[in-house]
DNA sequence: CGGGTTTGACCAGCGC
DNA sequence: GCGCTGGTCAAACCCG
C-alpha cells in the first residue's frame, strides 16, 4: 500500500507533564505516498497533522485500529471537533493514533513535513477556566507568523521563563471570532517556530476576498 | 485617521 | 498567604 514506511516512536520523558501542546517530531514526507507507523508508550496517545502552511492537497489513511481509536478516544474537552478526514482537500489533516497505528498521506507533490505531538488524554488536568481546544505544530520557518489564511491581530508578548525568545499573542481580527493563537521559538532551535491555535474560527480564511464562494462543509471547523 | 504593534501594568492560577 | 508565572489589557506609539 505505500511506497515509504518510517517508524515515529516517541519518548515519553519529553512530556510527561505537559498537556494538549506537546510537541516533539517533525519528520520530511518525501514521497506522494508515504505510510508512517505511529508508536509511543502506552500512556500516551499521539496525533500526527500536516501544518496547514506546507499542505496543499492529498489524502490520508488510516487502518482500522486507528479509526477505531479515533473514535472512542478523543479527550471529552475536544469533542465536537474534527481530528480527521479520510478524504479532504483542504488542508488541515489530524489523526489520533495509539500503539503500533499506521497512517498514510497521499500528496499532490513535493516535499512536505508531518508533524507528531504526543499528549496524555485520558489524565489532562482539569483547570478551572474551561479552555477552548488547542492544538500545535512546529515548522522550521525563518518566518514567526505563518501564513494559514486568517487575520490576525498581535495583542501581547512575553518573556516566558527558560527561553530566549519572546512568545507572542494574536488574536483573529474577524469579528465574534475567539480564536487566538501563540507564536514562539523553540528554545533547543530557535529555527522552530511553535504556533499555538485556541479555539475554532467560525469563518473562512480570508472571507474579505473570497465572500461568493459556499463555504464547504469542512472549511470552518478547524482554523 | 484608522488599524496594527509595543510594552508596562495588572490579574488569575498554581505551587509551596 | 505569598510569590512566581503566563496571559491579557490598554495607553502610547507607529505607519501607511
Amino acid at each position: 500500500m505505500s511506497s515509504t514506511a518510517s517508524q515515529i516512536m516517541l519518548n515519553q520523558n519529553l512530556f510527561e507533564d505537559q498537556d494538549l501542546s506537546s510537541q516533539l517530531g517533525f519528520f520530511p514526507i518525501h514521497s506522494n505516498f508515504t505510510s508512517f507507523q505511529l508508536g509511543c508508550s502506552q500512556s500516551l496517545k499521539t496525533l500526527a497533522m500536516l501544518p496547514p502552511s506546507l499542505a496543499v492537497d492529498g489524502t490520508i489513511a488510516i487502518s482500522e485500529s486507528f479509526a477505531q481509536k479515533q473514535k472512542e478516544e478523543i479527550p471529552p474537552q475536544l469533542a465536537g471537533s474534527q481530528f480527521f478526514s479520510s478524504q479532504r482537500s483542504t488542508p488541515n489533516y489530524w489523526a489520533w493514533g495509539g500503539m503500533n497505528d499506521t497512517m498514510s498521506i497521499k500528496r499532490s507533490g513535493g516535499e512536505d513535513y508531518l508533524g507528531v505531538s504526543a499528549m496524555k488524554m485520558k489524565k489532562i488536568k482539569a483547570r478551572r477556566k474551561v479552555r477552548e481546544p488547542r492544538f500545535c505544530f512546529k515548522t522550521m520557518s525563518d518566518i514567526d507568523v505563518l501564513d494559514d489564511g486568517y487575520k490576525w491581530r498581535k495583542y501581547g508578548q512575553k518573556v516566558v521563563k527558560n527561553t530566549q525568545h519572546p512568545r507572542s499573542y494574536y488574536r483573529c481580527t474577524q469579528d465574534n471570532c475567539r480564536v487566538k493563537k501563540r507564536v514562539e521559538r523553540l528554545a533547543e532551535d530557535p529555527r522552530m517556530v511553535i504556533t499555538t491555535y485556541e479555539g475554532r474560527h467560525i469563518h473562512s480564511p480570508s472571507q474579505d476576498e473570497d465572500d461568493s464562494q459556499a463555504s464547504s462543509q469542512f472549511t470552518n471547523f478547524f482554523w
